[in-house]
DNA sequence: TTGCATACCAGACATATGTCTGGTATGAGT
DNA sequence: ACTCATACCAGACATATGTCTGGTATGCAA
């Protein structure tokens, strides 16, 4: 039986299960023998037990279709495709919503215009933590966010000078970028500037128990095409 | 035996199942079982078995681990949680290259950054059509394109006029709005016209021949904070 | 050529997993 | 209260799936 040098089946096998992985279908010892054409199972399990070996994938004894990508980044990865396998397998589905209003940041079935797959920011990070908001007007554009853009939204209801910010302005969800008063400004009632990046538009200021800090922008995404149908977020205009 | 209002277990099995099947994990029905404390594997199976009939999952008989998510966007989809997990199944990964140079546009180890999760556009979308890339130099700042943005590029070698597209020009890739000449300029030879979108750039002018079309830029994201460890992909500065 | 590591094969078997049949009882509506 | 749909239970069993043992032969280096 002709045979292939050392590794490089092992290699074809690992993208192969990585492949399946990916698309939440892992594969059976037959699947894996069917498909490079094995005339012995035990020859796809010892590939696998090669790549546990490895540390590229891992798995449980005695389970079906139990081999998977690490589920923890070790500390010391060899600089190749499981790192990058791994931080692919860490995707997150953020909700894009289509209308935000006071108080109401959910992911009702109404609001929800699709999932936005979002690479996930550290190990406790969890699409519960984010929202994504489509930009509607100008007033950002000198930071290069424009209308249509979609931002990524952590949510979180203190933010620092300087950050983009989604707030809440008279019921209004509106993306500027946030400067706050010296402590102690206002009393206990903080000021607070919402800048935006467009000389035709006023920065907006009041105190802190006007504006409801909906989170902090941490991505922008310009689709130069659409794959959402067109769906407008908020209103806004020079004022 | 206490029960709960009818469907409301089958949306938490739901839940439950699509989870694992996104985290590439499929579960068995004992699994599920145990998850729900259910005293019977039966029970299990008949809530998928009822979510198979509401199309929101499909499965292989027999097989274990089985039950996936619909592959293939149905024609009338109803309006709820089915569409959008749908289209979270259709996440494709693109990976990000560090670097291209003349001719070589691969994914080899060397030159992959990340991967990053993408839309799927069309039924036909694959990632082999797409590649990203990490812009570096202000000439397109007017379009809301920064230094830092990562490029999502789809590849293909013509372009219409006014597109975004990555170009290599002496073996430097460049990212810039396309303007054409008129059919038959320069003979076989058509002119072709690379313009940046900041006035302190000149517009690259060059023969169709001298220039290697690489793809077109469908989508721009912006990371406020760094999932990824920075890199910086090519070169750029005013002529 | 020899030796070695390992890529392959074959078969038996344990058990994990799904399926089916028959049943109870609970929530909700009338 | 009655009725109905269905959410639950229990058990038996077929087969899919993984595991182990024993083996051959091939590619590669010395």
């Amino acid at each position: 039986m002709p045979r292939t040098p050392a590794g490089q089946t092992r290699e074809s096998v690992y993208r192969f299960v990585r492949g399946r992985l990916l698309q939440g279908q892992p594969p059976t010892l037959r699947e894996i023998q069917e498909a490079f054409g094995f005339r012995a199972v035990e020859t796809a399990r010892e590939h696998l037990t090669g790549l546990v070996s490895e540390g590229k994938l891992e798995h449980d004894k005695g389970r079906s279709r139990s081999y998977r990508l690490p589920s923890h980044l070790p500390n010391h990865l060899p600089n190749h495709l499981p790192n990058h396998a791994i931080r692919a397998a860490t995707t997150l589905l953020v909700p894009l919503l289509g209308r935000v209003q006071a108080g109401a940041l959910t992911t009702a079935v109404e609001q929800l215009e699709a999932w936005v797959p979002v690479q996930a920011r550290g190990r406790g990070s969890s699409a519960d933590e984010l929202f994504a908001l489509r930009v509607r007007g100008l007033s950002m554009q000198g930071a290069g966010i424009l209308p249509g853009d979609i931002v990524i939204v952590r949510k979180q209801s203190t933010a620092s000078t300087g950050d983009i910010v989604v707030a809440l302005v008279d019921d209004e969800a509106t993306v500027k970028r946030l400067h706050k008063g010296p402590p102690g400004s206002q009393g206990p009632n903080r000021r607070i500037e919402l800048h935006p990046e467009n000389p035709e538009f006023q920065v907006i200021v009041c105190a802190a128990d006007q504006v409801t800090l909906l989170g902090k922008v941490i991505e922008v995404r310009r689709h130069l095409e659409a794959p959402f149908e067109s769906f407008d977020s908020f209103d806004e205009s020079p004022e």
